[in-house]
DNA sequence: AATGCTCTGGCAAGCGATTGCCAAATGTTG
DNA sequence: CAACATTTGGCAATCGCTTGCCAGAGCATT
């Protein structure tokens, strides 16, 4: 029984371009044209091309074209953290703007890990047309190699070897500093991040230098892991400290806290003040409302898209950008407050 | 000049197994096996291999390698809303598990949006080994068309074409339901999710099962949005039901009422009880700290990984299991309290 | 009528692995 | 030592698509 129909044949496998082309009539190469490069055919061809794919209900192997064509139609985005409410706004910006520019996101938790996020780098360079790396913990010399090999974007984390997009969270620690200041504190603890966080460095620099400048007195603990599980530690350390008011590296470890000094019987913010950062998801509905240092995280994480998709591709976009630093500001709720009188005189 | 050494060639290019062939003076065939099929060739060739790889730093073309054996170690894992924390967990779970078994995690966000998730499911298909639906808004014959083309679970949308996890959100509403009347109340109000949307229809038909055997009063109101932006007229609209407990469809939209709630001097649990669903990120601090229903999200994620590498390999697994149901527990924190005498009588 | 373009479409060579089949080498056994 | 098994490695065909190069057709220009 030879008579096998194309139909029968067809039936379970899924369609090719070459099953088009026969179908057609044409050769393959004018069915790839007429698919990924239509002016390049004619229209009359092309439309009875497009007819017979959608009929057969087409669809283009990623692996066959980026094979050939070199290019994988994936951008891998790496965090330290997928759990952080901080990482999801990121994510969700570079996942909607992916998605518009037919890009696939290639999600990896690189878990704050040096060797794993060095390892996904190496993996991904075959794997993906290029890379965002949010909030990275490789040294200069990691980046600089990485960069050099493939396109690359940095978050949160500045190298002259890549673009990179910084939300500008140490001018609103001097914000918050001076909100401090003007409600009377004279003495503030910055409760720091990892010690592989580029992020927490460049905080604490801002903060001793405005706090230097004002007469205020700036002391520093940690590192903490940037979880709400790290807050009672952190609470606990910061009280020794016998400042009034404390900024967190981050809103997670500022919500641990929170949490920490109630248990304690400590109110805030009649006793002491808290200013987080990042003003993720929960800021504003925990208790109390915490002051935080807002950005717009989602659109970072579009800006970083965008100025890989215009390394990538330097025909399209204009200039292509080194950096990109979004605003930030102050977000006052009410885990801020006046320092307490006795506080003045210890 | 044609001296032009491997070395010099090499420079730019990635190696592939090519190189690693003529460098090792074997075919490209047995460098593949030694790679990726270690014991069919002989010790000594294969360490010979190995290093010399090691050496080139050779990371092998998924593409290349998906081409010829079908195979893409890409995973995709369709959610909703990758805002919404409740797939922050599932995510991670999934990703760990990913990760674990060596395949590439593909994050798409489907918006809610049933052609979104047609649409991704389509290309899908050529561009992962299977498939991770969480909280699908398909119809039942969409997703035994969807599954009948490509290896998939799902996750919260029970089918009896793909194997499912499930977590016991309605037993866990029985469990609520009791927990209110056991504090007197006697009227208790659903909050739902979207229309489109499985588990809200299944946990609402619990409640009213449930509430009928108790001879409790159970009203319904929605469809809202899982965000916390629908609590404001969630709440506004729960409270015009007259009853003194609300049951919400998840802790978002929990949380969002309230919210609503303090703003409008409603107490909580004083004057009404609210009880979330999913025990997100935020529902232990947020104010007061929700009673909500807890489940293992995550190990949700983890498991549907595992049955779904055990349906693409069925020799390694034991017996595929077709359904998996999680345990959920009632978690009762301080947003649920006994009914205000004032109701009974009203 | 000759010359030169621009359009279209086909040919065929890859892209970098995998894998069925075969042959040489090596080992085992009676 | 012959006969047979078992390893081990090479050959070459694929996988599905892209793309450089070429040739014929259709037109406009001299």
């Amino acid at each position: 029984m030879e008579s096998m129909t194309e139909e029968a044949t067809a039936r379970d496998r899924m369609p090719t371009i070459r099953d088009i082309a026969e179908r057609a009539g044409v050769a393959t190469s004018t069915v790839s044209r007429a698919l990924s490069n239509p002016q390049r055919v004619n229209v009359r061809t092309r439309e009875k091309i497009e007819k017979i794919a959608a009929q057969l209900n087409y669809v283009p192997s990623t692996q066959a074209r980026g094979l050939s064509s070199g290019r994988t139609g994936a951008i891998a985005v790496l965090v330290p953290d997928v759990t952080n409410p901080f990482y999801f706004d990121i994510i969700r910006g570079t996942q909607d703007q992916l998605k518009a520019a037919g890009y696939t996101q290639l999600l990896v938790d690189t878990e704050e890990a040096t060797d794993i996020e060095l390892e996904t780098l190496r993996k991904m360079r075959r794997t993906s047309d290029g890379i965002i790396l949010a909030a990275s913990r490789l040294t200069d010399a990691q980046l600089a190699d990485a960069a050099s090999r493939h396109p690359m974007v940095t978050i949160n984390r500045a190298t002259a070897d890549a673009p990179t997009v910084l939300l500008d969270t140490p001018g609103a620690m001097v914000q918050a500093l001076e909100h401090l200041a003007s409600l009377g504190h004279t003495k503030v603890t910055y409760v720091g991040g990892p010690t592989s966080s580029w992020s927490t460095h460049r905080r604490w620099k801002a903060i001793e230098e405005a706090a230097a400048r004002r007469g205020i007195e700036a002391t520093r603990i940690g590192p903490y892991a940037p979880k709400t599980s790290s807050g009672a530690a952190a609470a606990d350390a910061a009280l020794r400290t016998g400042s009034t008011a404390f900024i967190a590296f981050n809103d997670l470890i500022a919500i641990g806290m929170l949490a920490r000094l109630r248990e304690r019987g400590v109110r805030v913010p009649e006793d002491v003040s808290i200013v987080g950062c990042d003003d993720i998801f929960g800021a504003d509905f925990c208790n109390p409302p915490l002051t935080t240092i807002a950005s717009p995280i989602e659109q970072a994480g579009r800006t970083a898209v965008s100025m890989l998709l215009a390394q990538l591709d330097p025909t399209r976009g204009g200039t292509p950008r080194k950096l990109a630093v979004m605003p930030t500001h102050l977000e006052i709720r009410e885990s801020t407050g006046p320092a307490p009188a006795s506080a003045k005189a210890p």
